[in-house]
Order: structure tokens, then C-alpha cells, then sequence
DNA sequence: TCTATATATTCAAATATATTGATGCTTCAC
DNA sequence: GTGAAGCATCAATATATTTGAATATATAGA
């Protein structure tokens, strides 16, 4: 593990995880990661108001987190690299390990 | 990739987005993954004051991130599963692409 | 027990973030 | 050009987070 610099911190901290410090925005990653989706589709999933999800498209667009193509009147959005996925991934198996036991209690009985 | 549902997503949240959304919490795991270290320590690797640290780490605690073992008046904490630097790791690698211009944007050219 | 050291907690102030109704902008069909 | 659809921005409010001074608690040694 290479040591790490205040410097790289604070990008780490800019570009993804203040990005992924949300559930919505959380969500909506897993959407768009499953194919390209649409403003209005996305409204209706995550079951806030309109605003809302523009809100937190627009920090994980300008974190370069996801990609939006415009067609026609509808805007699409995709994810932007597989590895922000997979490394959610990763937490997401950490995190049920967590809930089932497996992880960190077990370990040190 | 299994869909997530929202109550996995708010768990995944909960117990570790929402820990290392903060600089200094990053810097933190990074410390700790290194080898345990005792608050003292952490408090002037981080240059904050005192109560700011033991705030972050509470934080961390109580999310299962970091484990804390007290040895005499010293309490030193460590990281509770390697899967957590394991992620931001795959994480710092995508940033530092970014930063470096080999990530989605020369990937859309 | 008394004192010093190490860490945690409380509390308040400052700052940041999330949410949504109202509104503006863009695109397209007619 | 007009109207409608889709999305972004604005403005206002509510909520959450970060920070550190003051204080409390816990351990160890004398």
C-alpha cells in the first residue's frame, strides 16, 4: 500500500466519495451503471421530486462520476468507469458480511 | 451485477459511505490501516485538535470501520477489515486516471 | 488518595447539504 | 412560431456536519 498525501485525499475525497455519500446518489449509480436512463426515468425510481434528482445527477456529473447524452428533448445518463462500481462492490459484500456476522465481530471472537 | 435494493442501499450508507466521506476520516483509515496508532498520534499526523479526532474516530467506531484496543492510558485503533482500503484503493486508482487524463475523458475521444 | 496523562463527551457556532416549488431553457412536432 | 415535453437552475427552508473550547472520565504511578 503506497502511503498516501493530504493532496490525493482531498481529490479522492472531491471526486468520489463526497459523490457517493448519499444513498439517493448511491441508487442512482446502480441505475445508470445497468444502462444509459433518462431524467424522467430516474424520477420515477427514486420516487423524489424532479429538482431532487437533478441536484444529485449534476454532483456526480460534475465529479465525472456519470456521463449524460443529450437525445432529443431527454437527457441519458451512464456511468462513467466501471471501477466506481466495483469498488461499491466491494463495501456492498464488506457490508453483508457485516450484517450476517462474518465480518469484523466473528473474526476477532 | 445483482440489483441492489434500497434498503441494502441505505445500509451500505450507513455503515461505510458516510465514514469516509470526510478528508480527515480517509487520512484516518490510512493511518490506522498502516499499523494500529494511538490517538495521540493520529491527533499530530492530523493536525487538528484533539476532540476532532476522537469525534472522527467515534464516528468510524461506531460503523465497524476501525477497531480500538486500550493499552494502559492509551487506546489505539486499527483498520477492522482490509476490504475497506481494498475499495478506496480501486477508488484512488480511478482519481489518480482522472487526474492524469486516462479516465472517461480520453475514453470518450 | 493525589496527580498526571490519555481519551471521550458536551455544547455552541459555523458551514455545508438536501429538498422541493416555481421558473427558465432547450428541443421537437406541428 | 407555438405549444408541449424534458431537464436545469433558482430561491427558500430544513437538516446535518465539522470544529474546538471546556469539561468529564479513565488509567497508571507515586
Amino acid at each position: 500500500m503506497t502511503p498516501i498525501s493530504e493532496e490525493e485525499v482531498l481529490l479522492l475525497h472531491r471526486y468520489v466519495c463526497e459523490g457517493i455519500a448519499d444513498p439517493k446518489r448511491l441508487m442512482l449509480l446502480y441505475y445508470v451503471a445497468e444502462r444509459p436512463r433518462n431524467v424522467s426515468e430516474l424520477t420515477e425510481l427514486l420516487d423524489v421530486a424532479q429538482p431532487t434528482v437533478s441536484h444529485h445527477l449534476r454532483i456526480l456529473r460534475e465529479r465525472g462520476l456519470v456521463d449524460s447524452v443529450r437525445d432529443g428533448t431527454s437527457i441519458f445518463y451512464s456511468l462513467s468507469d466501471p471501477r466506481i462500481l466495483q469498488a461499491i462492490e466491494i463495501l456492498r459484500a464488506y457490508v453483508a458480511d457485516l450484517m450476517t456476522g462474518r465480518a469484523s465481530v466473528v473474526n476477532k471472537a
